[in-house]
DNA sequence: AGCACGCCGACT
DNA sequence: GTCGGCGTGCTC
């Protein structure tokens, strides 16, 4: 057997937050009672600096990259855990390099703490012992659901899937209501039946917001257990729900971004849901998308996946035009259910109460007088956005961002209690008795949030029963839940909250939904806002007049009412005839003319500082840096307009600017825009002006970000 | 990031 | 005479 050397080094994947040094992969050699026992993918303890470390083993070789008298040996393999499959590493390398970060970073977070502390450390006995005889998937809410009939679409949706052999990309675009989880999970079904022993993934955006998803998908695979993988899980039960999915316990692995990065050893089918929502984007750290993570590793192991959405990302909804995804469609809602009509109010010269135009208190009336529901949304939370002073001018500006503090209402005490916040930093303070800068005591609340509209409906429709839903209620455990279960056994008759509310619930009373403020992401300077705009308002939208309700023959229509200062907006012309295609078709032209996204690649260089001149600095010496390593052909000082027409394969570096918040928890901030019209060139790129990045040996913290979805 | 080692002010 | 300020440099 063993003709050829034995291997006496592992090259061991660590988290050690050293982004300037670059490598992740250290060196240690293996003494002889271990040698029999290593493996690529196994557990290992070994010293670093003072203390000790665990780490992953991602290569064994016969001889080692540095001075032998540098290296140290392996101190102990923890035979009690599971060794991490070859295909998680590949698709671990995969992200490392894509995203240009060390391999240590991407594996070792994606373990749970509780398993990756050295053992010494811990009282006696295994972690992983523990950790499997906690393990206990989430109970079934109700006895097994029978899965519904599926209808026509639901069916020839649901046979594409099945054809399915290998490695494809599926998009499931599927209008609000048409029943897309219904189709996952038949053939989520199919699949796990299939293969006694193969596992589903399943991606949602936050399950925090939807417990009962785990509890829904148990009831209808009660032969299978199901893993939950989300980050507001307990230590011990996020290490219990992961070693079962990566020791193979687990069939059903359910959970949100980070889940995509669990060893899953017989994955069989990947779905994303909602696939185009931002959350799935991790913004510190490894910037990595669970999305995009999904389809490299649907791709790696040559199994389906299906990405659904209501309003696809337009990265997505192109590839599905340029046939690169198969595209899905559910045309139509479940039982027949027409969708919402949506009305424009113009709030130009228009008298509000309450932020509220009289179309639509008057419709909001109108639904209560019929037993019904209505929905109040605005993307604000807290009371008012800011405090000022009318004699001085003085605002409520927050003293470590480039934000206002917002004013918040806190308790339920009378009279109303109330703090300024800042919604970027978190710092609070009291509100001042006295205007700080010229002494006035009569300071203004401008403008509307959550609160002050639940207080103002509470003005305008007295004894009706007023909920509230927004971040600042779900932040008490269980407290969101109330709300929802509230709204769903009719206690509820006015819901006011921000886009928390757009996400997947039913409320099967509800016929109206009131945009208070749709004109956020008309203008503004990021492209994607339109796209975000559209989305969540379809989706808002999309929670009017779901289904008949009991006892009724027919269903009452659902009534959309935008509040807008432009409504003549094309966006709101597509919106009012449910028209995603249409919207997305012509954003992409838009994306198109302009060169960006998906047509253009994009990577941010981010650089923080105690002044936005380092910061600026420092990303002036990095493009000087990058415009050296650029052939020739591109010219220096390339500007926006030149970059439009990027010649094929070429790279592109913009000029440093402040970022939009350039100032964030009292550190200036600046980035630097790269774009290419391909990812080879671009990468290649990449490594080596980071190769020469670390070697500037800057104090300005500085960071990648591949693919930024904000800009 | 930790945590060393390494040279200059106020204390038992 | 020491305890300790945080400046720079390393971790296979």
């Amino acid at each position: 057997m063993s003709d050829i050397a034995p291997n006496r080094f592992a090259q061991v994947a660590l988290d050690v937050p050293m982004a300037h040094l670059g490598a992740s992969l250290f060196d240690y050699s293996i003494a002889a009672a271990f040698a029999g026992v290593v493996a690529v993918g196994s557990w290992v303890v070994v010293p670093w600096g003072q203390g000790r470390r665990v780490g992953v083993v991602a290569g064994l070789s016969d001889h080692c990259e540095i001075d032998a008298a540098r290296v140290k040996p392996l101190l102990a393999v923890l035979e009690d855990a599971p060794l991490l499959p070859a295909s998680w590493l590949e698709l671990a390398r995969f992200c490392a390099d894509y995203y240009h970060r060390g391999i240590g970073e991407v594996t070792l977070p994606a373990i749970p703490k509780l398993l990756r502390t050295p053992p010494s450390a811990r009282p006696r006995g295994s972690a992983f012992a523990r950790a499997r005889e906690r393990f206990a998937p989430p109970a079934s809410a109700r006895a097994a659901s029978v899965p519904p009939e599926l209808n026509e679409a639901q069916r020839s949706a649901l046979d594409a899937l099945r054809a399915a052999d290998g490695f494809a990309v599926f998009l499931l675009h599927g209008i609000t209501g048409s029943g897309k989880t219904e189709v996952y999970l038949h053939w989520l079904d199919e699949v796990l039946a299939r293969d006694a022993r193969c596992q589903v993934l399943l991606l949602v955006p936050e399950i925090a917001l939807t417990p009962q998803l785990a509890a829904q998908v148990a009831a209808r695979f009660p032969a299978h257990s199901v893993a939950v993988l989300h980050s507001d899980l307990a230590d011990s039960d996020r290490a219990a729900h992961w070693l079962a999915a990566v020791e193979g316990r687990a069939r059903v692995v359910i959970g949100t971004r980070l889940a995509v990065l669990a060893p899953l050893p017989a994955l069989a089918a990947i779905v994303v849901d909602e696939e185009h929502d931002a959350s799935y984007k991790q913004q510190e750290g490894v910037r990595y998308s669970a999305r995009d993570l999904a389809i490299v590793a649907a791709s790696q192991r040559k199994v389906p996946i299906a990405l659904g959405s209501a309003t696809p990302s337009l990265e997505s909804w192109h590839a599905a035009r340029r046939g690169r995804y198969r595209l899905l469609a559910l045309p139509e809602r479940v039982g027949g259910a027409q969708l919402p009509t949506l009305e424009r109010v113009d709030l130009r010269g228009r008298k509000l109460r309450h932020e509220l135009a009289p179309e639509s208190i008057e419709a909001i009336g109108a639904a209560l007088a019929r037993g019904e529901q209505a929905l109040v949304f605005i993307n604000r939370r807290g009371y008012a956005p800011v405090l000022a002073c009318e004699s001085c001018g003085w605002l409520s500006r927050c003293s470590d961002c480039s934000a206002y503090r917002v004013l918040h209402r806190v308790g339920a005490a009378r009279p109303a209690r109330y703090r300024l916040v800042c919604h970027h930093c978190s710092a609070e303070q009291p509100v001042p008795r006295a205007c700080p800068d010229c002494g006035n005591v009569d300071l203004t609340a401008l403008g509307r949030g959550t609160q002050r509209l639940e207080e103002g409906l509470a003005e305008l429709f007295p004894g009706h029963r007023i909920a509230r839903l927004d971040r600042d209620v779900a932040r008490t455990r269980g407290a969101a839940q109330k709300v929802i279960d509230a709204a769903h056994a009719g206690d509820v008759d006015i819901l006011v909250g921000t886009q928390m509310l757009a996400k997947g619930h039913d409320f099967r009373r509800l016929t109206l939904v009131v945009a208070v403020d749709s004109d956020g992401g008309l203008f503004s300077s990021d492209f994607r806002a339109p796209e975000r705009m559209f989305a969540t308002l379809m989706q808002v939208a999309g929670r009017a007049g779901r289904e008949p309700q009991r006892g009724e023959a027919a269903q009452r229509l659902g009534r959309v009412i935008v509040q807008t200062r432009f409504p003549d907006h094309p966006l709101f012309e597509y919106l009012a005839r449910h028209d995603y295609a249409g919207f997305a078709d012509a954003q992409l032209a838009e994306r198109r003319e302009v060169g960006l996204p998906p047509y253009r690649f994009q990577v941010l260089l981010r650089a923080e500082a105690v002044t936005q001149a380092e910061a600026l600095a420092f990303l002036a010496q990095a493009r000087a840096l990058g415009e050296s390593l650029l052939p020739s052909a591109t010219p220096a000082g390339l500007a926006r307009a030149s970059a439009d027409s990027l010649r094929d394969g070429a790279v592109a570096l913009l000029d440093p600017v402040p970022m939009a918040m350039s100032r964030l928890a009292g550190r200036e901030r600046a980035q630097l825009l790269i774009e290419a019209s391909a990812r080879p060139p671009l990468h290649a790129f990449l490594r080596a002006w980071l190769d020469g990045l670390r070697e500037l040996r800057s104090q300005v913290r500085w960071q990648l970000d591949v693919d930024p979805l904000e800009i």
